[in-house]
Parts: structure tokens; C-alpha cells; sequence
DNA sequence: CCTTGACCCTGTAGCGGCTACAGGGTCCAT
DNA sequence: ATGGACCCTGTAGCCGCTACAGGGTCAAGG
């Protein structure tokens, strides 16, 4: 069963949620393989490719950035390594998002507190005014 | 009492913890304005560009954005205006922060969900890389 | 007086991860 | 043969800085 289908760059963009643009932009940057091309210079993708694309969105939907992502592929490309490197870079990943999410824990709780100083008046009396203008710095 | 001090770039840097190149770009942009120069060409702040400077960063350490910070600048400078437009971008501003942190957290749920498929062993048979792979998309 | 070194100046280019053109070519249906 | 959807390359822009290159200024020390 020959059924291997065919996608051009625009099938292949809706089939991942990608733009167009996107998918030549990481064809640029060495992400994704360059394909073949027809006799009209139009890239041809096949599955592989497509698996390769999701695999990609889905990772950086997971907030992973591309460097780590050519890393994760490096890794998908030789599979009969150990898969402990791929553990380790989902939980750097999980040790990131975590600070991101305190950091803005933080954040929010300062901006509570700003945005609670005031009430109502003019500019001149407000106190996220005074809030933002004082301080350590 | 004439007793206002000036600050050249550098020293203006290290009171608001910004870089010298940051403070210029400041200037580029509009933010800051522009100060005196002494007869060497250095720029020369006052006490009110220090109050400014330290403003910006203290609004940019909280997240808000600089054309945001643009416009809390302009209502600064109006003292006679009504403060409730500067709640109410303090309270936007929390408003992002809260979906940024949702966002997050889910995100680390999902992290979470795919680093625990991993069992040891090889690339190949790797959970991870599936969970990846996978999906919608 | 001269050098050293810390600081300052302008201008431009780079980062990440796209996004948005301009200015063209291809392909298929009508 | 014409229209419109799609594709191509190449370049520039977004944000908020950051990092140079290639020079000028200024005060202290020899």
C-alpha cells in the first residue's frame, strides 16, 4: 500500500495550525527538513514531515523553545538511545514553567496591592502614583 | 535651597538598576526626555528624570508594557485629570497577569501529565515523545 | 605634559519567534 | 485568456532590550 498523500506547504499549515510563513521559517532555520520540491518549485511534504510539524507545535504549545526543540528532535532521530536526556528536558521545561508561574504569583500580588491604593480622586492624589514612583530602586 | 544634584547616565543607571544602554533607548523612543547636555556632550538629569526613570522600571518590573507605560506617563502628567483611568490599566494589567498564570498552569499540567509517561528505557519507546507527537493538531 | 582608564557619545545590528509585506510565478476552473 | 487561490523568494518589522564598533571626554597619577 502505496498510500503515501502529498501535502503542499498550505495543507500542511492547516493540518498544524501553523502559518505558512511559519513552516518556511522553520524549514530556514534547520527545523524542519527541506522537502522535495514539483517541477513548479512547489515544496511536497509527506507524513514524515507533517509528524515532524506537530511535533514541533506541540512542543512549543508546551512553551519549549526551539533550541531545546532541535535538541528534542536530535534526540526523536536516534531512537535507540536512552530516553533520559528527553525526561530531563520535559522536567527543565516543568522547573521553568514552575518559576514562571511563581514569578507571576508575585507579580500579581504586588499589583493587587497597587491597584488597591486608590480611591478615585485625581491623578494628583492617586496612590498607585505614588506606588509606582517610590521604592527601592 | 538650589541644592538639585545631577546625574550623568551612568549614575542615573545604577540608582534605577537599568542599563546605560536602556535609559538611551528610554530617550529613543520617547519615554524619557531628553535631558541637557554638559559641554563634553554628556547628558545631565535632575531629580525629576530620576523620579521618571525609576517610574518606568518600577511599571516594567510589574509587567505593564511600554506603550502602556506611555499612557500612565501622559496621565502623570496631568495631575489634574481623574485617576480612575490609571486604576483602570493597573487593573488590566492584573487582568493579564491572572490569564498569563492560568495559561501557566495548565501548561504545567500538561508538562506534568506528559513527564510522567516516561519509564526508562529508549528514545523508541518512549512515552514522551508520543505524547508530542500526538493530538489534535 | 602625557598616559591610563573609566566613563560617555552615536550608530547599527542582533536576539527569539514569528509576521507582514512586495513583487513575482503556478495552476486550475471557467 | 482570465481570474483567483495558491505558491515562491527576499527583506523588513515587531518588542524590549543588548552588544558591539569606533570614537570622544575627563580626572587622577606618574
Amino acid at each position: 500500500m502505496d498510500m503515501h498523500k502529498d501535502y503542499r506547504i498550505g495543507d500542511l499549515a492547516r493540518a498544524t495550525d501553523t502559518a505558512v510563513e511559519t513552516v518556511r521559517y522553520y524549514e530556514r532555520i534547520g527545523l524542519l527538513p527541506e522537502p522535495p520540491r514539483t517541477e513548479g518549485n512547489y515544496r511536497l511534504y509527506g507524513e514524515a514531515h507533517l509528524h515532524r510539524l506537530r511535533f514541533i507545535r506541540r512542543a512549543r504549545a508546551l512553551g519549549f523553545h526551539l533550541d531545546v526543540i532541535r535538541d528534542l528532535l536530535g534526540m526523536v532521530d536516534r531512537p535507540d538511545q536512552p530516553c533520559a536526556s528527553i525526561d530531563q528536558l520535559a522536567r527543565a521545561q516543568m522547573a521553568e514553567v514552575d518559576a514562571k508561574i511563581a514569578d507571576l504569583t508575585r507579580l500579581r500580588a504586588e499589583l493587587a496591592h497597587v491597584a488597591n491604593q486608590c480611591h478615585g480622586g485625581t491623578v494628583r492624589e492617586c496612590r498607585i502614583v505614588e506606588a509606582l514612583s517610590g521604592g527601592e530602586g
